[in-house]
DNA sequence: ACCTGAACACCGTTCAAGT
DNA sequence: ACCTGAACACCGTTCAAGT
């Protein structure tokens, strides 16, 4: 007979049951997520890994999209901010940041989604604003160009993290990417010359080589953008 | 009695309903995105429009994801480039035609969502590319830089108008965007000191505003920003 | 070929009621 | 206060069967 005896267990071998608390809820949700995605966190499916109803986590979490921060911010935990005190050039060590910043949502594209749309205000999202702040006041960079600088480069990558959830997954969605690379194959160089010119360099490089690219555009840019005269601000 | 007879109706008063084709179902789509909301804009309801079952849909569509596509690139339709051909300054003319870009995507912000996963490549994306890039030769931009640089300018005007999707909003997911200002608010200026610094100002500003920053941002940055030296492309 | 009824396998969120 | 059973109102997608 096998050796693992059948006795019946209580649900499944997570961590251990965590307490219904927050961080117990959070800390389940992102062990679903690393073993079955974040398509998997739902409300019920988290419900009965802790061995409870749904409507029971909304004593603690408001809805999906805040529970999807609060993992996300769990995460930034271990974006690496050791560059934000090094010495160096500050660019090369700013990339590297925001570098270590879009690792871990590369591995997650599908939370790059949800983070364009309801960004973590925890800890450590905190710490990772202030580095990145750090670094561009080392660099000159005006506060009012860096306060939305900082914005902007989180921004882009991330959103370059979030477009790319679809390009990486096997077969599915590849097929959405593949439309607009077969039609730029096939466009016509009398209506569309810029784009049969360029043609597949359009879609060119991996997409890290293009979010480094764009990440230094958007810093070489920043001191020769005065930001518009305020108008008005609602 | 009142005046409008009770007789029965097929079923609602769209504009006559379509015949079962790929444009007819768009159609309809877009029509009940203006009424209800991307949200309704399910399978399941499109189907129901139709008088018929959301799996006869799968004969044209080949999922949500690329209905959503489809959607936008008929709304992008309204995109004004004209000033792709009109006289002025070229960096002008092209934050003109992203504002128009991105005036369509403040419209219905959850697309703009959807635009970030599934990019449209229909004929109406294939002529604001066009006509992008047509901008940026004229403005000198090297090939290279112009080939990447549409894609960034692009990118950062769909992620701006997504992220303003939250914001909107009324009262819903407010409150997760008020939790970072919240939490801004209290930042301690001894752990935090950037942050705290610069305070409401990381989040000030009208959207348009930030948005039109970070499109010249971009702009002034790509000549100063050659490409990677090519070690891989895959 | 095109179309569809019915099913499979799920969702988020609320609320009245319990402890 | 905290927790929950049960319900409400939905989803996308597939497939075998029809025309």
């Amino acid at each position: 007979m096998s050796p693992q005896p059948a006795a019946p267990r209580s649900r499944r071998e997570r961590p251990a049951k965590p307490a219904l608390t927050r961080d117990g809820i959070v800390a389940t949700a992102v062990a679903i997520m690393r073993d079955e995605g974040l398509k998997r966190v739902t409300m019920r499916r988290l419900a009965q890994e802790l061995d409870t109803g749904p409507a029971s986590l909304y004593v603690y979490v408001r809805n999906t999209a805040e529970l999807h921060a609060a993992i996300l911010d769990e995460l930034l935990g271990a974006v690496d901010l050791s560059p934000a005190t090094t010495p160096g050039d500050w660019q090369d060590r700013l990339v590297r940041i925001l570098s270590s910043y879009t690792a871990v949502l590369f591995e997650h594209p599908s939370l790059a989604r949800s983070a364009l749309v309801a960004m973590p205000s925890g800890e450590h999202y905190l710490d990772l604003l202030e580095a990145l702040l750090a670094l561009l006041s080392e660099g000159g960079i005006p506060d009012a160009q860096a306060a939305w600088g900082v914005d902007a480069l989180l921004q882009y990558a991330t959103s370059t993290a979030a477009e790319q959830s679809t390009r990486d997954r096997d077969g599915d969605a590849q097929g959405d990417w593949d439309a607009l690379t077969t039609v730029l194959r096939d466009v016509s160089a009398t209506t569309h010359p810029r784009l049969a010119a360029l043609g597949d360099d359009l879609l060119s490089g991996p997409g890290q080589a293009r979010l480094g690219w764009g990440l230094r555009v958007l810093i070489n840019g920043m001191p020769h953008t005065p930001r518009p005269s305020t108008t008005d601000t609602p």
